[in-house]
DNA sequence: CGCCGAGTTGAACTGAATCAAGAAACGTGG
DNA sequence: CCACGTTTCTTGATTCAGTTCAACTCGGCG
């Protein structure tokens, strides 16, 4: 039982550390999921009820408009995924959320959270953290939109995620540095005969 | 000297209003600045120490790569500024933020918040969702520059922000959105004939 | 006045999209 | 284990949105 939550709570306690009685509380609330490749965490329209922490597998945040997928951004093993935007703002959400491996996942309500934020000043410590994370990815990606090419949004993803490159697929890849997957596999082409 | 604060407790409490002496140590540690057209807020390569709150006036956060100079965001009147990745990270700002007219800013030191944020519950909440609405700006940028033409992105803030276009200048706008003064200059003489 | 930066307009150029057609990889059932 | 269909990836030809460079207009201001 604990087994399943041990690296959920390094990853807390990464951000910051919790008091015994307030993991206690917090790993009551904990649930385990087991799911399956091409499964949904969330569809565009729903409103997000969770953040889950994913002990072993993958996920792609994604929004389609217009017919055409866009990603946002990847999840592996060891992060924390949730369509952010409609947790916060309790909207519908945007974006869609798929497993890209079968993955097994916990699971922590919004209600909980919210509690738990209110109740323990390290709670909402840590809900303060995350969202700064979330937001510094944010920002870095968006001023590598606006001031990168393709090119070198691929050659800066490479450097700093290397292992990415391996396990995803290009279409995903593609729609992740906001090109097309032909442009994609021309780019790749040149680098290797380089 | 209350009568200089109104306006940011005003706004603080709209996030997360505070105890009569929550505020009080808080308003304390405040300082009123001066500052005028064409003043920088911080520039690149300097580690932020502050939010501002703008009593009035309006700022440009910009970067500049390759001598290419991009528009992240603008504030004005009754909002708060600062380079938050940088005071996030402590890391120096690859933001400059200059002031676009005279201005009367509110300055609240990084050290002090951090205080404030670890001794008051309600501190951190702020934090907490300063951080969350500063995010849900960033995405909500993001998936404009991914999913949507530069016409449309005119279009968009046309529609959300329509005295931004009157009071900023075309350069700084077709900045903002990601295209050269002509192509915006373009795109605003195709609108102005339908 | 004359200058100067801001904005506009025009023409050529380019990075990436699109459309189309093959090639390779994948998994599913016989 | 192979054969098949399906999806993924690549390659080529064309198109297009937006850039770049250059020239011109306009309004403000010393």
């Amino acid at each position: 039982m604990t087994h399943d939550f041990l690296k959920i709570k390094q990853a807390i306690d990464r951000f910051q550390p919790l008091e015994e009685t307030e993991w206690e509380e917090f790993s009551e609330k904990l649930e385990l999921k087991k799911l399956k490749k091409g499964d949904f965490l969330i569809r565009e329209g729903q409103v997000e009820n969770h953040i889950y922490f994913i002990n072993k597998g993958a996920t792609r945040n994604f929004f389609i408009k217009d017919g055409k997928d866009y990603t946002v951004d990847f999840q592996f093993t060891d992060e924390f995924v949730t369509a952010y935007y409609s947790l916060i703002t309790r909207a519908p959400s945007s974006v869609f959320i798929e497993l890209l491996e079968d993955s097994q996942l916990v699971a922590i309500s919004v209600n909980f959270l919210n509690e738990f934020y209110t109740r323990y000043h390290n709670g909402e410590k840590i809900g303060r953290l995350i969202a700064e994370y979330q937001y510094v990815k944010r920002l870095r990606k968006e001023m590598d939109l606006l001031s990168l090419t393709a090119e070198e949004r691929y050659a800066g993803l490479m450097q700093r995620n290397p292992t990415l490159i391996q396990n995803i697929s290009i279409k995903h890849l593609a729609s992740y540095l906001g090109i097309q997957p032909e442009s994609l596999s021309r780019i790749r082409n040149l680098h290797s005969r380089t």
